[in-house]
DNA sequence: TTGATAGTTAAGCATGAACTTTAGTGCCCT
DNA sequence: AGGGCACTAAAGTTCATGCTTAACTATCAA
């Protein structure tokens, strides 16, 4: 399994609404801080932190220029959870598999109750 | 763009660790929620309020039989998140693809240092 | 140099969320 | 019936974190 450590803080970085909003902004192309803390109702300071959250996560990546830093998204940032998500989906769609190929091989049963899995109750 | 609240409360729901372990556990099958509550080392009211988070979201479905509770993982669950993550990642991708355009178009100045896109500053 | 711009850092507050404890409810088994 | 099991609900505690304010640094422009 990949680094647990960076599947939690990404996830926790995307928890926020505000911090998901500058990702969807950062998405469109790169902004400077002040540009991507303009349409939100909060102080500078609060989106700098939020920036240095999603840094330190490897979400976005951000150089200084002059006195002002460039932000952008960090291409690889979301494959972590993009890989999470993906896995489970693969799983469930494997775990709906057998369980077809169980109703097809016994349709004996009430076939509204597909408790032919194991539940360990 | 799709329910904004569904997005928000479905990462809310996966940036903690313990829920993710749930669904990872309920993505190999499904398990009641004392089964759940096994390999935890908190109590199984927490685990309990855990699974309602994920069930109201969207993520979980469970049905009382008996005097236990099965719960499963809702195969659409992920969607949301998936696509939204799927989203982001296609507009990386168009964002690199215009800027090598422009690089290939001029390839003057300093490689290094590809500020060709707007950055607002 | 002076002033304004752009960001950074630290400290403190205040809300929310995770967890515990406690006290139930309903179901199963003997 | 009655004891125990599986879960649920409510209330309280504690701790994290998102936000603010305030003070500071570095850069640009006149």
């Amino acid at each position: 399994m990949l680094n647990y450590q960076a599947i939690d803080e990404c996830f926790r970085a995307l928890a926020e609404p505000a911090r998901r909003a500058i990702l969807e902004r950062l998405s469109e192309g790169p902004a400077s801080v002040s540009t991507l803390a303009a349409p939100f109702d909060m102080t500078l300071a609060a989106v700098v932190q939020h920036i240095q959250v999603l840094e330190k996560c490897g979400l976005v990546r951000s150089e200084k220029i002059g006195r002002s830093r460039v932000c952008r998204v960090n291409p690889t940032g979301l494959d972590v959870v993009s890989d999470w998500v993906g896995l489970r989906r693969s799983m469930v769609e494997r775990q709906l598999d057998r369980l077809g190929a169980l109703l097809a091989e016994q349709p004996a049963d009430d076939a509204d109750q597909p408790n032919t899995e194991r539940t360990d109750p």
